[in-house]
DNA sequence: AAACACTATGCAACAAATTGCATAATTTCA
DNA sequence: TGAAATTATGCAATTTGTTGCATAGTGTTT
């Protein structure tokens, strides 16, 4: 149950509110743990129980009030020891993987449409990457936690290159077999 | 709901039990599509329901018997609409990420140990597929639903490559960051 | 002889994730 | 001026995934 920590984790850089935690991951952390700000509210509503995040409502005028987190003492102690436990491996699941293993009983016609749609998401992907590389690293003097996030950041983008040299190759392959 | 597609997909090559569909998730398909065989059982009872599959129990001496499924016309159908949707984008939960996120709060040399643990995660990987790969495709005359499969194959393979290279390059720098 | 691994199936409880909905105000675009 | 997007929060229902357990016979190892 990592969504938790991940939570904690962004929570330990500055205190935000639900929403502002929904558009972080959208943006940032989610890139490699998703989640839906359904399941984010819910998660606070949890640490908030166990003590782990502290809640301040906000005033504003005008738009609805917001409520900031707070990691607290113990959220942290927990996060030190979450960090010890061995990571779980990711867990893989992938339609377009069972699709390959059924070509002869799919629409392969559909299916390059898939394969030309994932190609375009991971190219997405990249130029999201990059484009965060170059505002937030690129030429920065960069302290141990920046330097984390650069770390994996730039495993995204080897990670994304190689995706879209993949899918190419697959649909170049994929579509010789139709026409034999 | 892709795992009830990828149970149809592995039935599709032959009627299986729900023991045969675990070991095979285990060594084939899984590596894709990781199930469990309760969630499996549980899956085979909702497409029978569906009438997807068909069930026959086959007596054994001594073992228990077991119970055989078969894909039915209806699941071929069935299987077919879903290969023209939309493959969902894979969902990516990875902790060692967000502990990448964080190298400012967690204890670096633990982590060291699990980005070692993950490498030997990715070389197991591959070197299972490359011996599936040697032991089923090398020189072989392959049908179109093999040529699928060894694309997904070759796709894994690569990906593996890539995971092995890019951990050793992370394990370097982070344990160039422990002496700054 | 006892312990363990393998074949074979599945329930029950729980946790996590998804989907759909609901509210309510403000700003921005057409 | 009306519609749509954005900010902001969250409930409820359902589906999916995990963990632990239960049963029961056979074969293999110590």
């Amino acid at each position: 149950m990592a969504l938790a920590e991940a939570i904690l984790v962004c929570l330990t850089e500055r205190p935000m509110s639900g929403y502002d935690l929904a558009k972080y991951f959208d943006a940032s952390i989610g890139f490699f743990w998703r989640s839906s700000h359904q399941q984010i509210y819910r998660e606070l509503g949890k640490l908030r129980e166990k003590g782990y995040v502290s809640s301040q409502e906000v005033e504003q005028d005008g738009k609805p009030n917001r409520i900031t987190h707070t990691v607290t003492p113990e959220g942290r102690a927990a996060l030190y020891e979450w960090s010890k436990r061995p990571s779980r491996h990711p867990s893989i699941k992938d339609e377009m993987f069972v699709k390959f293993y059924a070509l002869d009983s799919i629409d392969m016609e559909a299916f390059e449409d898939q394969l030309t749609n994932r190609m375009e998401y991971h190219k997405t992907r990249l130029s999201q990457y990059l484009r965060i590389k170059e505002r937030f690293y690129d030429g920065k003097t960069l302290n141990l936690n920046q330097q984390g996030k650069l770390i994996a950041l730039e495993m995204g983008i080897d990670g994304e290159r190689q995706n879209i040299r993949q899918i190419e190759d697959a649909i170049i392959k994929t579509g010789g077999l139709e026409r034999s």
